[in-house]
DNA sequence: CAGCCTATTGCAACAGGTTGCAGTAGGTCT
DNA sequence: AGACCTACTGCAACCTGTTGCAATAGGCTG
């Protein structure tokens, strides 16, 4: 994942919008400046707070709603945290689940091998066909098991 | 699970709190008489609502506490919806992690054995512990998908 | 039974998101 | 350039939860 990957993600995104009859607006502008700014994970209320500061006029709405357009793009993905917020992950590489351990608060990718075989399982059972970058799991990581175990 | 069985669950649950140094008050009997005529899944505002309905003064805050306080005796657990919104399980039995279809909004049990496999799976790559009954996966079920491709 | 200690409550303010609606302004066509 | 159509924006109100704090009230003790 080079920088100059990260910049290709967003090259021609307002064309993208014009074909689908979608509008290029500088609101929407904003928000892709800000995501472009951006490795991984950004939280709704992070991005919020950052296109506020390129422009204390934002309207928080408006960026909500701009994300779920990205997403209907495919440019961004969400999920949610342990608690609940909403998480949006920037691609390419975006498609993956995560971990968080509810003892130290930390935060993993799934690992490929292991999103796999979880999407195999939910598909044995049920024919069920799991969006494996939506899945966020809790429980405790191996060193806060050690720690707990000691 | 049988009637007597969900009876049973609330059993001694005063005593439960006393032991602990807890109170057992007006307030929290609403809410575990709220949660007794449950079976399967409640949302957080669910609960609050039918508290209301026995007692128009129920207050929110309160509802949340109790429920925080019901978990860390192990009487109810919750995940999150795939929209974020919380969702308290009734025990026994309330060991179940959850998938939600986006397609038909439809939502089921993940069965034990697809379970003990995502379990196996995530303690294989890294050590990671997880939580069965907080895990929420997002995607299609078999009969939207078989829509989808027909 | 009265008194005390402190766990809980009620309240009000806040946080993160969503929604309906009227007005604004992209994009297109002439 | 002017006009038109409708996708967006801004706003205000709402929804689901959370938090800090002063007041209340369980329940133990003498």
């Amino acid at each position: 994942m080079t920088l100059s990957s990260e910049r290709d993600h967003w090259t021609g995104v307002p064309d993208r919008f014009r074909e689908r009859g979608m509008r290029w607006t500088p609101q929407r502008r904003a928000v892709i400046e800000a995501l472009a700014g951006t490795r991984g994970h950004v939280t709704g209320a992070e991005l919020v707070e950052r296109c506020r500061d390129r422009d204390p006029r934002t309207i928080p709405s408006t960026v909500y709603r701009t994300l779920d357009v990205l997403e209907e793009l495919g440019l961004v993905r969400h999920g949610h945290a342990a608690d609940g917020r909403e998480e949006y992950h920037v691609g390419p590489g975006a498609d993956h689940g995560h971990m968080y351990c509810a003892s130290c608060g930390g935060s993993w990718e799934i690992p490929v091998p292991a999103a796999e075989r979880i999407r195999a399982a939910l598909a044995d059972a049920d024919g069920f066909e799991v969006d494996v970058s939506h899945v966020t799991v809790v429980g405790r990581c191996r060193s806060c098991g050690r720690a707990a175990s000691a």
